[in-house]
DNA sequence: AAAAACCCTAGCCAAATGGCTAGGTAGGCA
DNA sequence: TGCCTACCTAGCCATTTGGCTAGGGTTTTT
């Protein structure tokens, strides 16, 4: 894995009196204006635009030019798109950095997401209002940001994996949560950027592992297992 | 259901300058912000408290004594209370008037919702700012408010069972468990000596009180629901 | 260097499911 | 009596699924 990410970006600290120019990304109102509410608390920052679909993120910054683009990779208007939407700013807009706010938590995203181009990773749920300020402030400053939680997520995967016996991978379980939640292997899919056929591959394993043979008894199974 | 409660505050329209206090209990700091700065929009209306427990709504009510409460009824600190401090809120605080604000839309909890003492109910997802507002306003004037697509789900199923508290039946309920075991229709209506159209006649009519499209999804509601 | 995990993709086919319309029964209740 | 509810059954059709084989790739462990 690339511990080198994004290395030409300036990386002086700002001057203190500069403002952060935000631009904030997120399908639900509530959260977008909770987002700005809580960041334009801080004099230095301010929520310049907001924008709720993925052609939306690249006319804001195309627009505003921001410094830091905050942004859920689920905007849903076009299910490939959710980890691209890195890259693309990433290669159009290098001086703008991103930090992505995320719904679920899943190894494999955060990772993805860090080498397409994000500088941070935070998680909405059991997110305080100063870490997400904060989280700002160190992405301004040339800093990577993993939330609470994020990081040592990530850790454990780049560190030890084994006491395997008999468990799930990640993978296998963000699979199952969602089919929890009643999507098709299809939506599934678009939802996790994979095809259809990883999709039914991972059902497979799991269902194995679980020794299962329906989807709704994996999906119990897992639930009573108090895994998802 | 009680149209005449809170007594001793001014009933009937209030006063134009009169402040409206209000509570709002996610587990969301976002959200809550959210909320907190688009209803603080209106000189009318104030946040007085935020809770993200199930006490700490109890709380803050027998602090406050907000004219409004606000929440998302899944605190996620104890599962078997969300539809429950419902009633708790409506027999301790009558005064307080409660809007639900909730992520996923199911026709059960809503109806459970309203008749344990809910007088709002609201799907996060595709809520517009001002929807809000407006709907605070209404619960403030004693009107009943569901959102854009809760109003018809409840419509739909209200016209043929009117009063009756929505549940499952006994049959569904039996199929639910069985599919939850991993079994096909046909085994079930073997197991259960009836036929492949019947098992699948409950669950058609156990999905759509459940709102959901996939047996794996309702397995995952009415367990969650601590129905099976 | 090899093995072991994990992740991703493709295609095939039979079976199962979801969604629907359109009936039937029996018991409780106004 | 008629109406309601719960329960039962049938058939249709498009879509989804389960189960399989047969490959890719990367990273970590041995």
């Amino acid at each position: 894995m690339n511990s080198e990410i994004r290395p030409q970006v300036s990386l002086g600290r700002r001057s203190p009196m500069a403002t952060t120019r935000i631009v904030v990304a997120d399908r639900n109102v509530i959260t977008r204006v909770g987002i700005r509410s809580i960041l334009e608390r801080n004099t230095g920052m301010a929520v310049v635009a907001e924008a709720t679909t993925y052609d939306g993120v690249i006319d804001a910054i195309d627009e505003h030019g921001p410094d830091i683009m905050i942004i859920d990779l689920d905007l849903g208007d076009d299910t490939t798109r959710g980890l691209n939407i890195c890259e693309e700013i990433c290669e159009r807009y290098p001086a703008t950095k991103i930090l992505v706010l995320a719904n679920t938590l899943s190894e494999l995203i955060v990772i993805e997401a860090l080498r397409r181009g994000a500088n941070g990773y935070l998680c909405k749920d059991d997110l305080k209002a100063d870490e997400l300020t904060k989280g700002v402030k160190a992405i301004q400053d040339g800093d990577t940001v993993l939330g609470r939680g994020v990081g040592s997520l990530v850790a454990k995967g780049l560190g030890s994996t084994r006491d395997r016996s008999e468990h799930l991978t990640e993978r296998e379980l963000d699979v199952i949560r969602t089919i929890a939640r009643g999507l098709s292997n299809k939506q599934i899919a678009h939802e996790m950027f994979i095809s259809e056929s990883t999709v039914k591959f991972h059902i497979q394993n799991a269902s194995k592992k679980l020794n299962s043979h329906r989807r709704a008894e994996l999906v119990h199974r897992a639930s009573a297992a108090g895994l998802i």
